[in-house]
DNA sequence: CCTTACATTTACGTTTACGTCAACGTCAAT
DNA sequence: ATTGACGTTGACGTAAACGTAAATGTAAGG
């Protein structure tokens, strides 16, 4: 068994190129709950997850308390009826606004595309100019 | 031809559910160039066009400076080879900025499938112990 | 022992993207 | 003539997500 590592903050600052400020921060919101060595701040595997998850949704363009709730859903024991039905909301929102992105960023892809070509054509007639002279 | 219709700041604030106010502020960054009538702003299709890209852009997380950054390359007449590649450089990051969207939403959404058939699971043993009452 | 390096808390500063008045113009309808 | 309804320009306010500086602790190395 990998017996469970554990992690110091400036490790995990390192691993995903974020200040130590923002890890803190992210406890301070709720997002991480890492126990104490002392005073110094003890990650588990479980934070790093996480952590992962949080910068996941940040590059989606989600704010922390979106996250924050998507996470605290997702490690809550809802069993009644009402509760899952509301969990079933949320992730049905979630699900919409993904697909919309996905749409969104096909439609960026295919522009960018057509400007790539553009700038290709051009360069490729550039060379040409420069060559003949 | 479709007489190029304008429109008014009410007009696009309903059409793409914001406020007036988003869109005088889109105006101050750079983001929208609207004429005047007498006062008041008078929008052409090119500038919807715009406030559309604008929100797509929003919607995938770019800053409001990363959007005008694309918008002001899109068109722009550059034809200098050093242009072209730079305009090529920033088209690649976004691109892979893209694709990284990309996968980060197909991990969310086969998370997010896995909880709602969790979900489902629940209420359909809930529903089997009230009907059993 | 002293320095260096990293950790902590507290607290104020900063940027972005608007919201929210305030004070005013204008045109149509009553 | 007045009342809305919508438009304008400042100007100040605000929430989010950290940055940054100050004061302090503390463990390791020379």
């Amino acid at each position: 068994m990998s017996a469970s590592r554990t992690f110091t903050i400036a490790e995990l600052a390192d691993e995903f190129d974020i200040t130590p400020r923002a890890i803190r921060f992210y406890e301070d919101v709720g997002l991480l709950e890492p126990s104490r060595a002392g005073r110094n701040r003890v990650y588990t595997q479980r934070d790093r997850t996480r952590l992962k998850l949080t910068l996941r949704g940040k590059r989606l363009g989600l704010a922390l308390s979106e996250i924050l709730q998507l996470v605290r859903m997702y490690d809550s024991e809802a069993d009644t009826a009402p509760q899952l039905n509301a969990f079933l909301d949320v992730l049905r929102m979630h699900r919409s606004q993904l697909e919309q992105q996905l749409d969104d960023i096909r439609v960026m892809l295919a522009e960018i595309g057509q400007h790539e070509q553009r700038c290709k054509r051009l360069l490729a007639g550039a060379a040409k100019v420069t060559a003949s002279r």
